[in-house]
DNA sequence: ATGTCC
């Protein structure tokens, strides 16, 4: 079914042919291991109204509607199940000038476990502990958070350094109209319900919070990738050898996952009513063409829950700074990258502008992309943040010339390679701690969680050999795993 | 992903 072009790009034909093929990334063995699910959605989600081009990365698996792990590009429609429930999950890294020999030591490194903890909970529902430190969430601040994102004033007076703006993807996410003033307007509308209304201040409240499934925080020791590309890359993201640096993901918490679900509803209400066909069948796949109520809607809606997510993650990682800065005293940091992987961007494709939906896939424009004019990046490439494994490691990459074949997208991960229930069922407890052991990386929890496990997921190896071998990114460091916060509330199920 | 079903 997968035709092969080269080593680790291949086409699936789309199931009416006037349209372009599936571009597939991924060598044989990742070819080899996608599910049929993965490739149904995929080919559901070619077929959709508007879709322009779709792209399969080697980290796909099944998800809502279309695969996790895909590119699917429109100029006329959006849409909010490949764009996913959790909004601009992100993620971000943040370089210490801690070196590693100084958290060698496992007592140093429980203090930290705990220091970030105290600051930056896990699990589903949790809010900041003792409002983290003196910062304190009115329901005003909190509407600027929604409508400005990472503004000079938000970052202000949450504490955040303003000059990591510059470090982000996007700082501030703006309405369907590109205004603030649409955001203000529908943040107004939104709190027309009384259910959204209360619930604000508790989601406000979740600001600086990890939340649970895949979300982490993890503590890296920098290995930058011995090419004459990849050290000059690495100087301009500010990346160093053999010393600290923290890589967290997650999301928009409970706010974007209201924000999404809502949309679904009031979207499959209007198909429902007009007696508008899904795509494929699929209530999932349900879309707005651009220009109408419903898109300008949802685009408010993503744009609000992104702003949320954005500061999220500044927050968090001001927070685990301030960590460090308890247990270490004097440590430096900064922001090295925020970049999301769960988003619908305006972006030129083909020569046209057109919403790019990345879901599970990660943005990746090379050197001289004319968007990066006005960032540190355009020498370079912005840093992509791809998270594999604590026990195999994560990477840091840039894209090359090569990304334009897959809409200038790289993947966002390993991807899972088992569900969940089937890795509570397949895997060991004792088998998968003892990693944690062998390879010397501390977590918070009592146990680790299987269904997170790195056997969970896909070889990360391959996973990045096809990247390479695709010619999309280089890698500029390796990231190795000294301790992990995660959500553990499950490990013992 | 998610006060894991309003």
């Amino acid at each position: 079914m997968i035709h092969v072009i080269e080593e680790a790009v291949g086409f699936i034909p789309a199931r009416n042919t006037s349209l372009t093929p599936i571009t597939v990334i991924g060598t044989e063995a990742i070819r080899d291991g996608f599910d049929g699910t993965c490739i149904a959605q995929a080919l559901n989600s070619r077929e959709a109204p508007g879709v322009s081009e779709l792209v399969l990365n080697p980290d796909a698996h099944a998800g809502y509607g279309a695969p996790v792990g895909c590119v699917m590009v429109s100029p006329t429609h959006i849409y909010p199940g490949p764009v996913g429930v959790d909004i601009k999950c992100s993620m971000s890294l943040l370089q210490t000038d801690v070196h590693e020999d100084d958290i060698r030591d496992k007592t140093v490194r429980r203090a930290l476990i705990e220091a970030i903890c105290e600051r930056t909970p896990t699990g589903a529902g949790k809010s900041q502990r003792s409002v983290a430190k003196g910062r304190v969430i009115t329901e005003e601040l909190g509407r600027k958070v929604c409508i400005e994102g990472a503004s000079v004033e938000v970052c202000e007076a949450l504490g955040i350094p303003p000059e990591w703006a510059e470090r982000c993807e996007d700082s501030s996410h703006r309405g369907h109209d590109r205004t603030t003033e649409a955001l203000a307007n529908r943040l107004e509308v939104l709190f027309e319900n009384n259910k959204f209304k209360e619930r604000f201040p508790g989601k406000m409240r979740q600001l600086g919070t990890y939340g649970g499934g895949n979300h982490f925080g993890e503590a890296e020791i920098v290995d930058i990738v011995n090419t004459p590309e990849a050290k000059r890359a690495a100087e301009v993201f500010g990346l160093k050898q053999d010393h600290v640096a923290f890589l967290s993901h997650c999301g928009s918490r409970g706010l974007g996952h209201d924000l999404a679900s809502n949309q679904f509803k009031v979207l499959e209400k209007m198909f429902d009513t007009w007696g508008t066909p899904y795509p494929a069948d699929d209530k999932k796949l349900v879309y707005a063409p651009l220009g109408t109520q419903e898109a300008n809607d949802y685009l408010d809606d993503m744009a609000i829950a992104a702003n949320f997510a954005t500061v999220n993650h500044m927050l968090i990682n001001a927070l685990v700074l301030e960590a460090f800065q308890e247990v270490l005293p004097g440590t430096e940091g900064h922001l090295v990258y925020f970049i999301s992987h769960n988003i619908a961007r305006h972006e030129k494709v083909r020569d046209k502008f057109q919403w790019v939906h990345r879901k599970g896939a990660t943005r990746a424009f090379p050197a001289g992309h004319f968007a990066l004019k006005e960032t540190p990046f355009y020498e370079t490439g912005h840093p992509i943040l791809l998270p594999g494994n604590p026990r195999d490691g994560s990477m840091v990459m840039a894209a090359l010339p090569g990304a334009e074949k897959s809409c200038y997208s790289v993947n966002h991960g390993a991807g899972r390679s088992m569900g969940r229930r089937a890795a509570f069922r397949n895997l060991d407890q004792k088998t998968v701690d003892a990693d944690f052991e062998d390879y010397d990386i501390l977590h918070n929890g009592r146990a680790y969680p299987r269904d997170e496990a790195p056997d969970a997921y896909k070889d990360f190896q391959e996973v990045l050999a096809s990247v390479e071998k695709a010619g999309l990114a280089h890698g500029v460091a390796r990231l190795k795993a000294r301790f992990v916060i995660k959500d553990a509330s499950k490990a013992d199920d």
